[in-house]
DNA sequence: TCTTGCGTTGACCGAAGGTCAAATAGAATT
DNA sequence: AATTCTATTTGACCTTCGGTCAACGCAAGA
């Protein structure tokens, strides 16, 4: 449980200039590409190194010789996942034009589309949040904070600028405000694992959930939107 | 992964009135007691459980003659765990009498001397929550919402009751909201792992933290919070 | 004392992560 | 082409650990 700090193994060689060889770079995206598949469909513990060798046709020593661990070969797999997100910034020009809180309404909205296209790398998320070891987690949390792959930075960033939000709230707590939320409300729409009650309770009404959507979404405004925004007359 | 279902093995024998037989009660007792130890100080997956059976100095195959697997027997270990965790209505009358958010704002105070109270507790809920298997997170959600072991129920209902919340939304939706927030704020306070730059930002200032709980509540209160409450001259 | 049966044991199994010396394939050199 | 040198691959092997099970012991009743 010490390893996964870094999860490269050594044996990796390196050019003079610092670069990996390229044929290793290629390969280990190979193998990332197929761990990937695996822990999405089996989870973490019940996904074997051997078995991802197997498809790839190499021997499972090969893979320990890319990834120092299975934890290491897992982060590499949850970071490439969650890279292949959207941003939340790139939401369309129309959308945007009519603030951050219709920016969320409009991604709450295709949430499920865009895990029905992706769900790979969505159940990897999941995997990575709930499903794997706490010094795993450790590592993913900070990964999260360091690189922001949602681009909620920017996001909040744009929010402020537009004087969407309150202007007496520290930026991170907007931030983690809205991060927390969307995860949890998104999670609670998609797995039925980890839904509090929300969309399972009297069998899924499908404008039940459009009606969610609409009271969170509100409820985020009232929360950290400025008051120029409050309340603009329950939509127009 | 299949077999978390029932955590109770079946060789537990039961006597005809379906009550379990007060010596493998007793037993099952010490088993969960020094297994909860072992989980929190090690985490899930590097708890050994033959050195929770060492520790008792019986047999490791007695352990499973209690518990089916690991996997039932942390959720034994999860769930007793929780149950030791105040339920939100335990709060001093004198602080229930100013209403649902300053209970809430009293619980967010005493977060830190719970927890050095009783970290052992806290840490298996963290584990539970983030560090095992999906298949064990999914049953642990069922118990969540079925066993509701902080209240909330009773909470929200307090808060309808005084007339501090806001009469528009569904009840589900707020009780969500507030337990989604509420564990993640108090997971950023209380572990490094889980911070997403709230509190670690810039060395530890103490009040730094009080500051975050204040606007937090009050974050809190514009979102969920009855008109009559809202805003309220900014503290007395 | 004999019988019955629950609870305990500990040797054993199999699965899976991880290691490593030897083999192989690829590039560089002559 | 032949040789050398090095990166990469291999697969047999090791270790750890969850889980099983036939045998055993012990307490209570006959």
């Amino acid at each position: 449980m010490e390893g996964i700090t870094s999860s490269l193994a050594k044996p990796t060689q390196m050019r003079r200039d610092g670069k990996p060889r390229p044929r290793s770079e290629a390969k280990r995206a190979r193998i990332v590409e197929v761990a990937i598949r695996h822990f999405a469909e089996r989870g973490y513990s019940a996904a074997r190194v051997e078995d991802i060798a197997a498809q790839l046709g190499i021997a499972k020593g090969s893979v320990f010789q890319h990834f120092k661990s299975k934890d290491g070969l897992f982060f590499e797999a949850y970071k490439k996942a969650v890279q292949s997100f959207p941003k939340y910034m790139q939401a369309p020009a129309a959308v945007q034009e009519r603030g951050l809180f219709e920016v969320l309404r409009y991604w709450l909205g295709r949430t499920e589309n865009m895990v029905r296209d992706n769900w790979v790398s969505y159940r990897i998320y999941l995997v990575g949040n709930y499903g794997t070891d706490l010094a795993l987690r450790r590592e993913i949390n900070r990964f999260l904070v360091k690189q922001d792959p949602y681009g909620w930075h920017d996001f909040v960033s744009f929010g402020v600028k537009r004087g969407d939000l309150r202007t007496d709230l520290d930026v991170d707590m907007i931030g983690s405000i809205l991060e927390w939320t969307m995860d949890r409300f998104q999670d609670a729409l998609l797995t039925e694992e980890l839904d509090p009650g929300l969309f399972r309770k009297s069998g899924p009404v499908p404008e039940e959930k459009e009606a969610r959507i609409e009271q969170f979404v509100e409820l985020l405004r009232r929360a950290i939107g400025s008051e120029k925004v409050q309340v603009p007359g329950k939509k127009a």
